[in-house]
Formats: structure tokens, sequence, C-alpha cells
DNA sequence: ATCCGCATGTAACCCGTTACATGATTCT
DNA sequence: AGAATCATGTAACGGGTTACATGCGGAT
């Protein structure tokens, strides 16, 4: 069983995995040319990670079949196991907590990126409902605060009015993101039907 | 003269007894009650990073002027010295390295809100223009990449069209910004021409 | 007298960064 | 053969989190 709960950084090494298996080179040349490659890991954050995650349990080695162990070294591919594979569907159906969604955002977008094809649209549609939900408190706090407490200067208005901005991106990002695939999923279910 | 640059940590916490004299409780409570106060430092990251900043001489604590070191303790309150003040004007000044906006944008905003009063507006605006110039850039190879590299299904897409969103949220901000305090400056400027 | 909140501090643990080391494969 | 790249790994270091320890102050 799960010894202790696993790292983003984990999780995402192990979501990546679950995509396509894949050797540690192959994870950081993932980090470093994928869209929002702006983290690019380290050696010796990497490979010791994929370490805790095999001695887990929760991903292995693919392919050692060949007898010789004789240049056993070089490419090692990873892919999930079955605890893996569970593990990781966990992680993406597990709960948008409300207090989080600013701090954690650019995770739970990675998140959603690794729903596709592994949830069923109405999972994937309920995650950006509570989202967007969660989003919607952080602005309205926001909000109340800016109501509330005003007169420390202009920059630190101008710095609210920011995250109000940035904020108000996200929902209607979101809101936006449940129209398209809620109007797709529709149709491949009228298509279907 | 500086040991080794300091964490982006340090340099908020100085920035913050900068602004007004602090104990580490009192930093707490800010970082606890503050608009984004999204962040709440532990104990054992706080108060180290006082005493790091007290041995690098760049905050000392206030009112040592009570000869009597009997209960020395409870409430040390430290003001920054000539060269943490320094240290801090070196700090907000420093360029905003266009590699790094997107990972840095919450720290930026931080340098902003604390510019205020301490940098003259001429820098201000200047800081406010790298920073959308670097958003654009970052913004224009979001698009290139969008452009050049379809394909990898519908939620990597959504996911690069929230980073658009939020981005261009953040530039049209800036821009504002600009035009608000350029706007204020002349006025200023004017009043008293 | 005691309990709770203020206030500072410390130790164990974990993990990421930096920098270096090493072996295999491919290119010239 | 030699150089560059692929590919994995390790050691030292730094700093944050968690959890615990301690002492002072005011409230009931």
């Amino acid at each position: 069983m799960a010894g202790r709960q696993l790292t983003s950084f984990e999780h995402i090494l192990l979501g990546l995995t679950c995509a396509t298996p894949s050797s540690g080179y192959d994870l950081k040349r993932i980090f470093g040319t994928t869209p929002m490659g702006v983290y690019q890991p380290s050696s010796g954050a990497l490979y010791p990670a994929l370490r805790r995650l095999e001695a887990a349990g929760l991903i292995r080695e693919r392919n050692p079949s060949g007898s010789a162990d004789r240049s056993a070294r070089q490419r090692r591919v990873y892919q999930p196991t079955h605890a893996g594979h569970a593990a990781h569907l966990r992680w993406l159906r597990s709960p948008v907590a409300p207090a989080t969604v600013s701090r954690d955002l650019g995770l739970h977008l990675i998140r959603f990126v690794m729903m596709e094809r592994l949830l069923p649209p109405a999972d994937v549609i309920a995650f950006l409902q509570s989202l967007a939900s969660g989003l919607a408190g952080f602005i309205a706090q926001m909000e109340q605060y800016l109501a509330g407490a005003p007169d420390e200067g202009r920059h630190p208005l101008l710095a609210l009015d920011h995250g109000l901005a940035v904020h108000r991106a996200s929902l209607h990002w979101a809101e936006h993101a449940i129209a398209t695939l809620s109007g797709a999923g529709r149709a491949v279910a009228e298509s279907a039907g």
C-alpha cells in the first residue's frame, strides 16, 4: 500500500509514464520541449523520484526479459504497474480543494490535460465545474477584501486588480472549456445514439 | 558584502522590515492576513531566515538599548541596516529577466507593491514596461507553439488557451497600470510645475 | 493557580539544486 | 581514434515542513 502520499512531481512523472512508457531521459526531454516546459527537472530530482516510484511499486522497468544482465544499464524504460495506474486515476479523480485552487492552479491544469481519455467526460466536466466554483469563491473573497480594506496605497490596489483579472480569466476559461467539452460530448452521444 | 545572494523569501522578509520594522510574529501575521496571504510561512522557515538576514548584516534588532538583558527574549523587532536598505533597493531595481517572467510573476507583483514610495515613478513605469515586454514575448512564444504543433488532443489545446488567456490578462493589466501611473505622475508633475 | 494565546526557537526529515562522475552509442 | 551526445547516477549543500519544546503574558 501507499507508504506515504506522493509529491506533485512524482504524481506528474507517474502520469507521464501512464501516458507513454518512458525513460528518465525521455521525461527530461518531455519537460524540455513540452508546451509549458517552464520547469526543467534536474537529474538529481528526476532519477531518485523514479526510484521512489519503483520502490513504492507504482512503476516497473519494462523488458527485464533479456536474460543477460550484462550492459543492463542504459535506457531504463518505466511503465506503470496496476497499482500505479490505479493511483494515477485516484489522483486524477481527487477533488479540487477550494482553498488551494489558486496556489495549485498549474497542477490542476496538468491534471486536466492528463484526464483526456482516462476519465469519462462527465467526470471531466464535474472537475471543471468544481474548479470554476473554487475560482469564483476566490474571486469573491478578493472582491470582499478589496471592498473592506482600501487605502493602502495605489500599488497594492493595482496588485489586487491583477489577481482579480487573472483569476477571472481562469474562470472564464473554465466556463468556456465546460461549454466546449459538454457540447462535444453531447454531439458524440447524439451521433452514437 | 553579500556572502551569497538571498532567497526570494529572504528578499520579501527584508522588504517587509524595510516597510515597517517587525518581529517574526508580526511577519507571520502579515502573511496570514495580507491580501494574497496564500502562503503562510512556518516557524522553521521564518526564524532561521531572519537570523540569516541578521548574520548577513542586512537587518538588526531594534532597541537593544534596555541595559538589562534579563527577559531579553520576547518580541525581537527587526529593522533594516544601511546595507539592508541598499540591498532591498537593489532588488527592487533588478531587471525583469524575460525568461522567468511567467514563473516569477507573483514575485514581480510583490516587487511592484514594494516599489511604491521607494522608487521614482519613472523607474516603476520602466519596470512595468519591461514586465509587459516579457509577457508579450511569452505570449508570442505560446502562439507560435500553438500554430506549429497542433493535434495532441483537445485538453492540451485548452490548457494552452488557458495559459494564453491568463498571460494576456497580465499583459493588459500591466498596460493599464502603466497608463494609470504615468497619468497620475504627469498630473502630479503638472500640479507641481 | 491555571489556562490560553503570544512569541521564539530547535531537530528530524524530505526533497530539489548544483556539480560532478561514469559508461554507452553514434558521428566524423 | 576521438568527440559529441545519450543516459544514468551520486554527493554536498541548502532550505522548507512538520512537530515539538519553551517561556512569558494576560484572563478567569
